[in-house]
DNA sequence: GACGAAAAAGTCCAAATTGGACTTGACGGT
DNA sequence: ACCGTCAAGTCCAATTTGGACTTTTTCGTC
């Protein structure tokens, strides 16, 4: 019945923690290709175990607990949002693992939740009545994958164009745009820019420089 | 209240037909982005009208009523479905306009499905549970758009890759095995393939070349 | 079934883009 | 202040690209 699922996942041996390790298959399984889910070794602080792996996450890697201010007292940590290194919204939980009333690991289950917000953009727009002044909503996101998003769609939208149909001069205006309004503040932007744009790195400094040639 | 809406339509006089136009801006404005509306003119057989154009229909081309077999006496024809010059699935409605008894227009609707078509593949893989032979379903799907979707659906899926995030050995790769299912027969599948691969033309074409160095 | 027009298939190349390796710079922890 | 790490930015040979081009196929009409 069960079938070794080679590719996606990631083992390294565990110490009483091997029970769980199908536990989180059987997660990442029902859930495919959604969720992803890391169990933590908490005598080591370490990765021991990856199902479905889409985060840059190794086996054998520090936890980063502190990331999620974990305190050796809770039971339940989250739900909370993280953005994933290439800008994708995830959803997490994460359960600590007791034997004999010690907390010895961490069950963390991310949800790649970037498809459904594709989806409920497809529906809002079908949904939503045009308005004049949102302004003020996108000045509360704190997160700036978000605000160059919403950047680069009113962007698109104004002009009626979708990314994948944009030519060269229409995406180096693009870019120029954002430069201009200061997106490539963030850290990594430049790099997030680049593959929203379809582009390469080394593209995107060809076309800041370009427009600032100092 | 009513904003004159620039680039987003295409005007032509018309004769008594001009009434339309205004239901036309409506409709489309309603489900803006997803829907085009095109008035025919029975008595030239051209298209007078367009609002919110997406497929490559101009002002003043022939109708090409043949293609929806129109018939003078049908009232309404459809729905039906058609495929877009780019692949994306349309869905379409038309009405036949009268006066005193006479047709002297078509009003047809063309509403742009693929993004729900998008949507429901994101909850379909959320919902169904992993089938192991549905190959016979695919080979019902009479439009080679449609055969290419699920070829490099099911190709990625396998190997846990998005096309986005494949390099360029991977897409080649494809490109190779699309080929040697004879992926290319269909009218046009080349120029397609390259777009949704996001590629250009000329590499699809290397890349056949560097496959196949006769 | 031949003919011509129009579309698609395929070729070609100068110019642009790319991955990847590199150097420089910024930040944070100790 | 020092060091290690990661991001910013530069650089270049290899690859890809748009667009113009030629050849082939398709299709409607006679």
């Amino acid at each position: 019945m069960s079938k070794r699922r080679g590719p996606s996942l990631k083992t390294a041996t565990a110490p009483e923690l091997g029970a769980y390790t199908h536990i989180c298959d059987a997660i990442a399984l029902l859930f495919r290709p959604y969720a992803e889910v890391v169990l933590h070794d908490l005598t080591t602080e370490t990765v021991v175990y990856l199902a479905n792996p889409f985060s840059k996450r190794e086996l054998g890697e520090p936890s980063l607990l502190h990331e999620i201010d974990f305190k050796p007292s809770d039971i339940i940590i989250g739900p909370y949002e993280k953005v994933n290194w290439d800008g994708r919204r995830i959803k997490s939980v994460s359960a600590v693992l007791r034997s004999d009333d010690k907390a010895i690991g961490i069950l963390c289950i991310n949800v790649d939740v970037s498809h459904f917000h594709a989806v409920m953009q497809t529906l809002n727009a079908l949904v939503s009545v045009p308005q004049i002044a949102e302004k003020p909503v996108s000045l509360f996101k704190e997160d700036w994958h978000e605000r160059i998003n919403e950047y680069i769609q009113s962007w698109t939208r104004e002009r009626g164009l979708s990314i994948s149909e944009m030519n060269r001069v229409q995406k180096q205006q693009l870019v120029t745009d954002l430069a201009g309004d200061g997106a490539f503040g963030g850290r990594n932007a430049a790099a997030y820019i680049s593959r929203v744009l379809g582009l390469g790195r080394a593209t995107v400094y060809n076309y800041l420089k370009r427009k600032d040639p100092v």
